[in-house]
Order: structure tokens, then C-alpha cells, then sequence
DNA sequence: TGTATCTCAGTTTGAAGAGT
DNA sequence: ACTCTTCAAACTGAGATACA
């Protein structure tokens, strides 16, 4: 799905609002000259005016700067509304057969199903993890996207809840309780934690991590 | 206290440079 | 020739300072 023009200086607008920034205060974060994402760099000269384009390259600086996926940064790019992002989707165990890369070990568009990336919707928020205690399946600086709507919490799942006195965390779901849950670190170096059922905000799966 | 001036960080435009 | 990046100069607004 190729983005636009006006997508791709929108998302780099919307991202840089994102982070408190104007965008030329994003170019610079990314190490790139402050002036590469001025207004007056988005169209060439003559007329009509021809759009012009910011390079691979410099988006990528960009994404590394801010920890944004490309699938979030074509997500921002959208300002018309909720949309699935659709990436191609294949197993482990199928992906040593013939037929599904090419010669230098890239995916091939044709032969996967697909799976999408979460939609823009008000129940979604990232959080950014702090401290080791999820090492080494999280670790400090990662993004987890949290879909409050996602409340089916089963054994075994990876969630963020905010409790009454104000904690967020991040942590796996070891026991489930009628009145109380266990909350697991993945590092054993942090003891499992329990917390009364009445004492959680909200409780969501963590849907996705921002590496 | 209120006003004028200075400084500086952030931002912008236009032109030139580099690569293809 | 064309596209994208970099450079130089100028603008803007906020905060600090000086002074009546």
C-alpha cells in the first residue's frame, strides 16, 4: 500500500506532535538537518508546484529516533480514520519452505495470508517500559500497545494495569483470582506480586511491543 | 513595577552542493 | 536535468537583565 505525498508529510507532522516537537525539531532528533521537513522543502520549484519526497533513508533515521515501527508510521499517515494495516502473516514452521522469499531472503508479496495491525481507535495507548523487570521479553525504552477494550485477560497473558495508588505496570498474568491476582515478572530477579482485585483501575492485554 | 533592550534557542526561507 | 540535503542568513518569541 503506497502512501501519498500529503500522507507521508502528515504522518511525519502528526509524529512530530507526538513528540512535542515542530518538525524541524524532528529532523534534528534523528540527527538529520533541522530544515529537511520545512514546508518549503515539500514541493519543488515551478509550476505547478512537484511534490517532493523526504528519502528512505531519512525516514528510517526518523523511525529509529522516535522507536516507531513502520506499520505505526503508515498507521499516522491515515488521517481519514480507523484502518487495518495489513502485513503478511506465516508461520515458523512454514517459513523454511521454498516459495515464500527470494533469493536475498526477502518476503515475497505473493503467497501469505495476512494480519493487521491494530487501528487507530480511543482505546489504544502505548506505554513505554520502564525498569528490567520484563527483561529480557521487554526491556527499558520498548513501546507496548494496550487495547483498554481488551479486557479477556487469560493465565499466561502479558498486561499493563494501572492500580488505585497510582502504579502502572507491566507484567505476565500468573494467577487469576476471584479477589486477588498474581502478577509474574518475566526477570527472575523480581518476585511475583499480589494485588486485590478491588485495588485495579483497569487491567488490558498488551497487544503489541515497539522495539 | 513597568518598559526597553539584549541574548539565545528554535525555526524558516532561499540558494548552493552532492549524487544520480 | 532532476531530486534531496546542507548551508547561510534572517526571523520569532521567551526569558534575562538594566534602568527610570
Amino acid at each position: 500500500m503506497p502512501l501519498s505525498h500529503t500522507q507521508i508529510w502528515n504522518a511525519i507532522d502528526a509524529l512530530a506532535r507526538r513528540e512535542g516537537l515542530s518538525a524541524s525539531g524532528l529532523a534534528r532528533r534523528a540527527g538529520l538537518d533541522p530544515t529537511s521537513f520545512n514546508p518549503s522543502k515539500r514541493f519543488g520549484a515551478g509550476t505547478p508546484t512537484r511534490p517532493r519526497w523526504p528519502s528512505s533513508e531519512s525516514l528510517m533515521r526518523v523511525l529509529q529516533a522516535t522507536g516507531l515501527s513502520l506499520g505505526e508510521f503508515a498507521d499516522l499517515a491515515d488521517d481519514a480514520g480507523p484502518r487495518a494495516l495489513p502485513i503478511p502473516l506465516l508461520g515458523l514452521a512454514r517459513a523454511g519452505d521454498e516459495g515464500f522469499f527470494d533469493d536475498a531472503g526477502l518476503p515475497l508479496a505473493e503467497g501469505w495470508e495476512q494480519t493487521a495491525l491494530p487501528t487507530r481507535k480511543d482505546s489504544l495507548f502505548s506505554l513505554r517500559i520502564e525498569g528490567d523487570s520484563m527483561a529480557p521479553l521487554y526491556r527499558p525504552g520498548d513501546r507496548v500497545i494496550v487495547d483498554l477494550d481488551a479486557t479477556d485477560v487469560r493465565r499466561g497473558d502479558r498486561v499493563a494495569l494501572r492500580t488505585r495508588s497510582g502504579e502502572t505496570l507491566a507484567k505476565e498474568a500468573a494467577v487469576l483470582g476471584a479477589r486477588e491476582i498474581v502478577l509474574a515478572s518475566i526477570n527472575p530477579e523480581y518476585p511475583p506480586r499480589t494485588i486485590a482485585r478491588d485495588q485495579i483501575l483497569w487491567m488490558a492485554r498488551i497487544l503489541w511491543v515497539s522495539q
